[in-house]
DNA sequence: AAGATATGCCAACAGTTGTTGGCTTTTATC
DNA sequence: GATAAAAGCCAACAACTGTTGGCATATCTT
């Protein structure tokens, strides 16, 4: 007879629940990005993923958690420290655009959006800011020296192109081509990353 | 005795109800700024306003309409015409950030955040941009080949810098002083103004 | 096989929402 | 002052929401 095995709780074993689970969060994503927090109901994305509201609670607890869990986020930049220190604008915006364009970008789309009305997305996307890219920042100059300044200029500029091109789906920028946002914003990145800023603090800079 | 009078209605008195009107109107965009639309209930407008709900109803017709009068955008662009055209990026984001730090900010901070989960806030933003971004840069380039593009640019970097620093409050950028957002940013938009776009489609430009 | 545990559905509660109709009070018109 | 219209409030409806408890089935453990 086999004794108490307790031990094994650790091993994750693939519980039959687990399939389940990553349905709702999909068919959750989904809709958060779509409809956004207040107009997607726990209903309509049970119905989504093909099972009862309460299953929805049970495994998320709340609505809540249920946006918790959909929220996920990985820029899931490459290693650029062998790419040519003068092409590195390009290189951020051409994996940016990649990363932008791929199947599983509606984890971007949904923080990017939440954002705007939702604190708890605001400041999860500032940690992805602060995690992510001020790192990236300070491992490419080489020095932690003005890395948050720096990344933050970026930061407008990468964050801006998300928004006027994949959220407000302004009609120019939707038809205009990888190669020449490449070109012409890569240039600014270029910029941002290498020229130094100038210091504040002179005479009074108006009129 | 007087006889009917009916030609009189096209002169617009000012009718006493229109001060609750505006009352109401400025009510709702504040929380509408602050909440969203689908968080702002009727009931909280017309409290903060002092009146009954159902006043609201019956001046706006509906939540909708109500939320269409509240949203109303002017960018204020002054005259750039005899503006040294060497620093027309510097006279813009210059204008940017007065025009978006004035009290009356409110409404560019309701359109921004709703067109980001709010199809007809986004339509409505996408008309500024037709409206008063693309006919400014076909203005100041004295033409109106690649004004569309160039002005999609120049909203990458806006719209991105405006995102970043009142919307989402990245700390290093609400901390950056005017002085260096004009330098480095000004400096982009000269760029994306003065500079020719690149024409696409040479040869196949990734590896 | 028996028991326990996980997975599922059904039905309902309690609160909030946009919206409406009817009633009173103020204001304007004659 | 009488009359009509405008401006206001009150109370309620009908729909929808997140959430909960109870009960059935399936799966695993022993």
């Amino acid at each position: 007879m086999a004794e108490l095995s307790e031990e094994k709780k650790e091993t994750s074993k693939l519980r039959k629940s687990d399939a389940t689970r990553a349905r709702i969060v999909e068919a959750a994503r989904e809709r958060f990005r779509k409809e956004g927090f207040e107009r997607t109901t726990i209903r309509k994305v049970a119905g989504d993923a093909g099972i009862d509201p309460s299953m929805v609670m049970r495994y998320f607890e709340s609505k809540r958690g249920l946006f918790d869990a959909a929220m996920t986020v990985e820029l899931r930049i490459p290693d650029l420290s062998r790419h040519p220190r003068d092409k590195l604008g390009e290189a951020i915006i051409t994996h940016f655009l990649k990363r932008w364009e791929e199947p599983d970008a509606d984890s971007l789309q949904l923080l990017l959006r939440s954002s705007a009305s939702n604190e708890e997305a605001a400041e999860r996307l500032r940690g992805v800011f602060r995690d992510q890219i001020v790192a990236l920042v300070g491992r490419l100059r080489g020095s932690e020296a003005d890395a948050r300044e720096v990344a933050s200029l970026i930061a407008t500029q990468t964050v801006g192109l998300a928004y006027t091109r994949y959220v407000l789906k302004l009609p120019p920028l939707v038809a205009m081509p990888h190669e020449t946002i490449i070109k012409v914003i890569g240039a600014t990145i270029q910029r941002y990353l290498t020229e130094p800023l100038p210091k504040a603090g002179g005479q009074d800079p108006s009129r």
